[in-house]
DNA sequence: ATGACTGCAAACTCTTTGCACAACA
DNA sequence: TGTTGTGCAAAGAGTTTGCAGTCAT
């Protein structure tokens, strides 16, 4: 995707719900979609600033959250340190590793039906599935 | 379960291990096994208070820490809010609701083999698996 | 012009750490 | 008796809030 590409599908976003577009928005948006990836707010703030210092770490957070309102990116909670943003929305489920929490994609990720009708059965309306595996990766196998 | 047998499990666990059998882990360990569901380490030392008033907070900290290594309970992060401890080993999702934020188990819930093998192909040795399902309940759903 | 958005500072929640005392083995 | 475990207080990480000023519309 272009970048052009990129910040005419946030500004579409923006201005259909009247929201603004502002140079912070635009700037946190392309720094997730070029990264394609998970990032904390942190590392969000670091990428952002090289583009346009001055951006404070609460208006990332604002922005994060107004971000997951329009779909544009997902949070996980990976249990301990921060949350993670992640801006790819295909399915995919997260590995992590326990010893040294490096945290990877793993692609085939199809969350069972029979989960999901379970939930439903119970007037659950499921809108989105995650999956976390832990374990040890090849690294510290092999360590 | 009785609590006798309760008592048991983690008097021998931690005897084997060579670890001290204390009054305040034998209280967390009996108001988890009792409860059998999802607590933060709060609610924990809440419930512990009535039974052995003085225990503090750092020390159900341990405690959990310790029960996790142990392999007593097992750490859910649902992504706000505090961690919670979640005594039910047997496998299981969790559903959570966006509006109110509650939190419910799903008993079928198969993590599926293909995640577990794509993750395998990649060198990761995966020790367990965890599915969160987002969504509205059903109480949110009729209001 | 006006209201949404931002930056700053401070508060807040959750969790961990350091250290002296207590208590299991 | 010798450690391991506990309680207390304080620090720490991550995130949110209040408010004055800025900027998109």
């Amino acid at each position: 995707m272009s970048v052009q590409e990129i910040d005419e599908r946030l500004t579409t976003k923006l201005r259909s719900r009247g929201q603004r577009v502002t140079s912070q928005r635009m700037v946190i948006h392309r720094a997730l979609a070029v990264r394609d990836q998970h990032l904390s707010a942190e590392q969000v703030h670091d990428a952002v600033s090289d583009s346009l210092p001055g951006t404070s770490l609460p208006t990332v957070y604002a922005t994060l959250e107004l971000f997951e309102r329009l779909g544009l990116v997902r949070r996980v909670s990976v249990g301990s340190g921060p949350v993670l943003f992640d801006s790819r929305l295909a399915p995919h489920a997260h590995a992590i590793c326990r010893h040294c929490g490096a945290l990877a994609d793993v692609d085939e990720a199809e969350v069972p039906a029979t989960t999901i009708q379970a939930a439903a059965r119970s007037g659950f309306r499921v809108d989105h599935a995650q999956v976390i595996v832990w374990g040890t990766c090849a690294t510290c196998l092999s360590a």
